[in-house]
DNA sequence: CATGAATGAGGCTTCATTCAT
DNA sequence: AATGAATGAAGCCTCATTCAT
């Protein structure tokens, strides 16, 4: 994952993987059927694990506005933890090529993930809902994308405030 | 742009270009010097439309909020005219592997466009026109980004209402 | 090193060496890190091979005159034993563009090899030492190149003989 | 030729060498059929050229010593003034790929050139003129050979009156 | 479970040569 | 007489994958 973070997805080799890993190429080969499947294993394990996020927010019992502070704040978090993984993640989104199979699984996550939030702000009682979901998504994409590419540069911090102030003005 | 675009930067090679251009290989290293050459001069091709596009904007005699509005549709005219282009532009973003010369020049454009977005903010009165500035900034690309992956099942055109209403909600 | 000597260097491909050796193209490059890299190595070979037999004869305890003539020998005994590594080594130095790396090591040597050389001279009592060592060393490769040229048709050990009788008259 | 032997035979393209004469690629082969006839007619210029020079000593009326003075002198006299003419046609003398078709004419030449010279041997009274035809040819060629490689490093001056001395004793 | 030697398809690039103008 | 756009074969090299051990 590192490696494909940084150097992308072709320009890592499946030789330089088992270096890193201190394991030979062939037992990488008894683990994973192809390069293509290494790839769909880590792709899945960060779903994975961002639904489970997902989950416990959703079955916590804040209200709606806590429960958006919290996803928004477990976001950022999480890609300021992580950030060569979703940098990744990101960076597969537009090469379709490495991930022939993988997009239609991707994609019904993805409307999910709309329709949740689009429930939380039913019931913070917003005019248009989905809209709304699909703004708040886009706003945080857009965050993530520019912190992936100025890192230290950009002003994660306050960002993350800003954006708390836009979406939950009442808080505090 | 359009392979490149479609299949990815390096999943496309010039046998294909070439192949798809109808003239020879041969004949492709007599415009471009390399693979990388023929990506850069793509690449600078959208930047200098772009720049043309924002210059064309910020010195007409538009007031501050009729500037953002320009440049709110415009952005999303342009996506929506050429979004191959786009895409291609957006997914290099994260192939940093194929753009090693190029990022400096892509960088120090990007620093431009927000310090420019800040001024219009601050002469729209804004608190703090450069967080206002990254902010905006964030949300179009985000909106960019969601569009080039769902394409005609995204509401492209609620958004665009959406986000001009968010910015500019004393029009009309 | 047959099809580089027979050949030249660049009409001599790598898919050849590969055939010809009866391995694939990509275990060539297991071994070797390029075309160049493969030269490298087999020069070196050479290299070493010749050092090793000239520090033999310098390291015993015969006379000037007997080492000369063992030199003498030993050249005339290694070239019309691997005629086509000395054709490689000899025509190599004419294709300076395939050498690059390699040439201040070679310049090197042959300087040392002068210093030796006109040492033993200076034992025999030459007037002087060091342009004998020049006229010698330009003997023993002019006869080379022509030996390398005409193979069979050249009249080698007459020549030998012709030559030790040159510098070492006084034998038996 | 300027190009060929700096750069060698393969390495040199017809683009550079166009380029390098101030024509264009188109015009070079309205002269010379191909790459390889271009090289054949340098070849054969040189060949005409040393083949005059020496018909004009042996038809002086020098008597034996004299000829082979002026052929000493002149041998070192062309070398000196057209390193790199020689330096190529030397290089291309162990690029037999290069010259398919122009070695026999060379081999002729060059075993005509030894009749000569075995000849004035003869009328200096030589024990074995043949052969100390070949080792004159091979003290020449070796003295070539180092200059070539090691060019205004190397003491070819006084390796002229050096050879010379040798031949010549009775000169002066 | 583990290795790494071996393969071969395919990628980028160069370049001698042709030909319409 | 002169140009240079166009071609395509061939060269070097990489790398995902297999398999005997």
């Amino acid at each position: 994952m590192e490696l494909f973070a940084r150097n992308g997805y072709h320009s890592t080799s499946i030789s330089q993987i088992a270096k890193e890993a201190g394991v030979s190429k062939g037992l990488l080969y008894n683990y994973f059927d192809s390069k293509e499947a290494l790839l769909h294993d880590i792709i899945m394990e960060a779903v994975e694990m961002a639904n489970e996020v997902m989950g416990n927010i959703l079955s916590s019992d804040a209200d709606a506005a806590e429960q958006l502070r919290m996803m928004t704040e477990v976001t950022f978090g999480i890609i300021q933890k992580d950030l060569h993984y979703w940098k990744l993640m990101t960076s597969l989104a537009f090469q379709t090529d490495a991930l022939t199979g993988l997009m239609p699984e991707l994609r019904k996550m993805q409307e999910e993930t709309i329709m949740v939030i689009a429930g939380i702000f039913r019931r913070l009682g917003a005019g248009e809902p989905e809209k709304e979901a699909f703004y708040y998504g886009a706003v945080l994409d857009g965050i993530m994308l520019h912190y992936m590419q100025m890192e230290e540069a950009y002003p994660i911090e306050e960002m993350k405030a800003f954006v708390i102030k836009r979406f939950l003005p009442e808080e505090q």
